[in-house]
DNA sequence: TTGTAGGCGTTATCAC
DNA sequence: GTGATAACGCCTACAA
C-alpha cells in the first residue's frame, strides 16, 4: 500500500503539500498540484481510512439498532436511511439485535470506542437507565420506538392514536369481541398501542367478556398459530388487532385453511402497509407509517448533532399515521348487500 | 476520553502492561492486573478503534453489496451473515447499490481504502474487468451472483437447472406458450437462467410463437404491470416463468383483479420461497434457495481468507435448490377434478 | 515480569 | 506557497 509518504517522495514534495492537495486545500501551485496528482495515480495511492479516523476523530459512520432486518417495516426504513445518509457522506452499519439486551448493548458499545459517530435505535429492549450512560460519547437519537420523557431526539408515529382509531373502525364494524395481538420485546410503543386499543374499547359500553391479549405476535408463523389458538380458546372472538401485517398475514391464511371466513368471522387489523397486506384475499385494513419521512429527518437530525456537536437537543418529531379501509374489516357493508 | 496513558497513570504502571491487560496477554501479575482494571473502570476506559485499527492494519468489518434491502431474498441473505459474521467478531456494513455501477465502485474502495477487511458481493453490474483490480486491495467473495471463469470464491446455487426445472414443470403441465421474466442488471446469474429456460422448451418441438421475453420485472409493482402487458398483447401466454416471488404475487394479484384465474388461464412460477408465495391465493409454485447455508458458508470463506491471507483460492461451492410445487401452475389436476 | 521507544498514516501548527 | 514536526491512541520489539 502506497501511503502518503510515497507519493511525497515521488512528487519531490513533502506529506502536507501532499496532504493539501488530498483535501483540496488551497496554498498550491496548480503545477505542484498536477505532479501530486501524477504521482498518487502512478502509485494507485488511496489515503487510509484509520488513519484518518485517528487523527480527525471521526468515522463518517452511524450505527442502526434493529431487532430484525428481515421484518420488512424496519428494512424499508434501513433503506431509506442508507440512502439519505449516503447523501451526507455517510455510511450505516446495521445493528441486529434479535431482541437481545447483550447485543443491544454491544452495539451501543461501538459509540464508545469509536466505531461509529452516532447511534439511532429504532427499537429498544434495554431499560433507559442502561442506556443512558451511552450518550455522553455521542448522539443517540430514536426513530420508532420511543418513551416519555425525552432526554435526546426523537422521531416517530403516535401509535395510541393509530391503534386507537383502528380499533374503534373494528368496533363501527359490529365487532364486539375484539383480541389485542402484540409481539417482540415490551416497549413503549408496545404500551402505547394498547393504551390505544384500550381508549377506543372504552367508548363502548359493551366487552362485557374478559379482554383475549396475545403477546407473542411477531411473524407470519405467530399469525398462523394464534389463529389456531383463537379458535381453540377463543371462538367468540370476531375481531383482532395486530401490531404487524405479518402477523394478520398469517392468521387469514390460516383462516382460510380452516374455511373461516374474512371478515364475517373474524375481522382482521394489520399494521405497517406492507406489500403483504394489499395482496393477502382479502387485503388487510392496515396502518401507513410514512417511513420515508421518519427515515429522512431522523438522519438529517443526526448529521445537525454531527455537524453542531455540543448543542444536544432533544426536540420530538411526530408523524401522522393514515388508516387504510380494506376488505378484511369490511363487515357491514359485505351484510348489506 | 480516557486513553491507555490516563490508565497507566492512574494506575503508576507503564502503557505496555495496561495493553498487556487489554489484550488478555500473559506476565502481569495479578495484583498489578487487577490495580489496572480497577483503574479502567474508575476513568470509563474503554480502547479507540481507530487507533487499533491504524496500529493492527484490521478493521474486522466485511462489506456487503447489494442491490436492495427491501429484496426479501437480499434480506435474508444479509441476516444469516450478520449471524455468522458476528460469531466470528466480525460487523457487516450494508451496502445498496440500487444497481448502480457507481455506487457499486464506491463501496468496492472501502475495500481500497481500508474501512473493510474484505467484500463479499451478492450481485454485480459492472464488469468484472472493472471490479478485477479491486482484488489487490483485500478478498472479495461472489455470494449468489457468479461467473465462467472464477478468480474468486464464488458460492451459488445452479440458476440454470433451476430455470430448467420449473420451466419443464410448466410443460408438463400443459403449457403451451410460456413467457419468461427477468429483471434487474443483466448478469450471469439471469443468463444461466435464460439458458434452463431455453433449455427446457428445446425438450419440446412446441413454443411455434414468438418467445415472449420481459426483462423488467423486479418487484410487484413490474409484475402488476406485467399482467397487463400480457392480457394486452400476448393473450396466447398461458405459463410465466419469473425470476421474483414478488413479480409472481404481482401478477396473480392483477390477474384476480381482472377475474383471470391461476392456473387455469395462467400458471406462474416465482422464485427464493419467499412468504408471499405460501400466502398467496393461489399459493406460488417457486423455487427455495438454501439462504443460511450460503450465507454461512460465504463467511466461512471470508473468514478463512481474512486469518490465512495470500492463499488466494477461488473454489467454488453450489448448492442445490428445491423446486416447490403449489397451486399457481397445478393445472392438470384441477381439470381432472 | 515490567518498561522504553518507535511507528502505523494522517493532518494541524507553526515556522520559513 | 511550502515544509518540518508533533500529535491522534495503540501495540510490540527490545531492553532491563
Amino acid at each position: 500500500m502506497a501511503t502518503i509518504e510515497d507519493v511525497a517522495k515521488l512528487a519531490g514534495l513533502s506529506r502536507t503539500t501532499v496532504s493539501r492537495v488530498i483535501n483540496d486545500q488551497p496554498y498550491v501551485t496548480d503545477e505542484k498540484r498536477q505532479r501530486i496528482m501524477q504521482a498518487m495515480n502512478d502509485l494507485g495511492y488511496v489515503p487510509n481510512s484509520s488513519a484518518r479516523r485517528l487523527r480527525s476523530q471521526r468515522t463518517d459512520t452511524i450505527a442502526v439498532i434493529l431487532p430484525r432486518i428481515t421484518n420488512p417495516f424496519f428494512g424499508h426504513l434501513i433503506e431509506s436511511m442508507e440512502e439519505k445518509a449516503s447523501e451526507w457522506g455517510y455510511q450505516i452499519i446495521v445493528c441486529q439485535t434479535h431482541d437481545s439486551k447483550k447485543k443491544e448493548l454491544d452495539y451501543l458499545q461501538l459509540l464508545r470506542t469509536k466505531q461509529v459517530d452516532g447511534v439511532i435505535m429504532t427499537s429498544k429492549v434495554n431499560d433507559w437507565e442502561t442506556i443512558e450512560p451511552y450518550l455522553e460519547s455521542g448522539p443517540v437519537i430514536l426513530c420508532n420506538e420511543y418513551m416519555e420523557s425525552a432526554s435526546v431526539p426523537m422521531v416517530h408515529m403516535n401509535h395510541r392514536k393509530a391503534a386507537y382509531e383502528a380499533t374503534l373502525h373494528l368496533i363501527e364494524e359490529d365487532c364486539s369481541n375484539i383480541a389485542y395481538v402484540c409481539g417482540g420485546a415490551e416497549s413503549h410503543l408496545t404500551r402505547e398501542r394498547w393504551r390505544g386499543f384500550k381508549d377506543a374499547l372504552s367508548m363502548t359500553a359493551s366487552s362485557s367478556k374478559e379482554q383475549v391479549i396475545i403477546d407473542w405476535g411477531i411473524d407470519v408463523k405467530d399469525g398462523q398459530e394464534i389463529f389456531h389458538y383463537l379458535k381453540e380458546n377463543h371462538p367468540e372472538v370476531d375481531g383482532v388487532f395486530t401490531g404487524s401485517d405479518e402477523v394478520a398475514a398469517g392468521i387469514i391464511y390460516e383462516a382460510g385453511q380452516s374455511e373461516w371466513r374474512i371478515p364475517e368471522d373474524l375481522a382482521v387489523v394489520g399494521f405497517d402497509n406492507q406489500m403483504i397486506s394489499m395482496l393477502m384475499v382479502p387485503p388487510v385494513t392496515t396502518i401507513e407509517q410514512p417511513v420515508k419521512e421518519m427515515a429522512a429527518k431522523t438522519i438529517e437530525i443526526m448529521v445537525q448533532e454531527l455537524h453542531h456537536p455540543g448543542v444536544r437537543s432533544s426536540q420530538t418529531y411526530i408523524f401522522d399515521h393514515h388508516l387504510l379501509l380494506r376488505d378484511s374489516t369490511k363487515r357491514k357493508q359485505l351484510s348489506v348487500q
